[in-house]
DNA sequence: GCGTAATATGCCTTGACAAGCATATACTCG
DNA sequence: CGAGTATATGCTTGTCAAGGCATATTACGC
């Protein structure tokens, strides 16, 4: 868990991220939004407090929890030599998503059935690559 | 492994997205540049055209993977609502690098110190949330 | 000090996944 | 066809992290 990217890899985790966009939260109050048990809570804040996501503030009993910018800035930097992919036409996230959104996998099959129906660019008959 | 975001989470696997940024690559090329094992690789690939990450042509014995740019695009949306919170000050980046640049958990360390000593709203001395 | 609410932590089990190695498949040339 | 190259796949193993449950900790009001 080393990586920015590993610790928004957890679902829970990211639901928690999403709700502290609006405002900041106590542990209870995430804990009967996202629907999950209390100690889940407090591990996944206590990995994204590590990690820099988030930062609390005591209030009596209670902690109140609210996002820190930096780490997912450092998300939007890798993403960023990416981005001339699909500057231009902003279609292929629906479609993507449309592919996707029936309990994910599907879209795996879809995808390779394409893959393998492309051709090969017809001069590149030659081979036998050089080792170097 | 349904989610895009566990697919990046994988450093290998953003090694190869990175690397297809310039130009497609052949499992070969990758392989060497990446100094991983081929079936390495080759699994990894594998997973990425599955998820759509990358595509594949033919080309007589070898494959050449190029970027599809959708499920990064996901990721770029996903990270839409956060981005207000570093819309104005961009040094806040700078800083978490810093912090998290040696073998990382160190900022983990600064940021729980930094977090315990926040000091609660003085006035919120009251307590006792009703369970409503 | 006692009961209670809010949060954190420790231990254990279970599932997932990456790597390693061997092997299969596909293609090319001579 | 046979050898060689490029890539994929199957199996096994070690690791690691998430969830569940019990329990510790801290803060409050009375």
């Amino acid at each position: 868990m080393t990586s920015v990217f590993e610790i928004i890899a957890e679902p829970n985790r990211r639901a928690i991220l999403s709700l502290l966009v609006s405002s900041e939260q106590s542990v209870r109050a995430i804990e009967r939004q996202l629907r999950m048990a209390q100690p889940a809570v407090s591990k996944h804040l206590r990995v994204l407090r590590e990690a820099g996501f988030v930062e609390a503030t005591v209030d009596a009993q209670r902690r109140l929890y609210r996002l820190t910018p930096a780490p997912l800035q450092e998300v939007d930097a890798w993403l960023a030599p990416f981005r001339q992919l699909w500057s231009g036409h902003v279609d292929a996230l629906e479609r993507h998503l449309d592919r996707t959104a029936r309990t994910a996998q599907p879209a795996a099959t879809k995808t390779n059935a394409r893959t393998n129906k492309t051709k090969a660019t017809p001069a590149a008959k030659k081979h036998a690559r050089r080792r170097s």
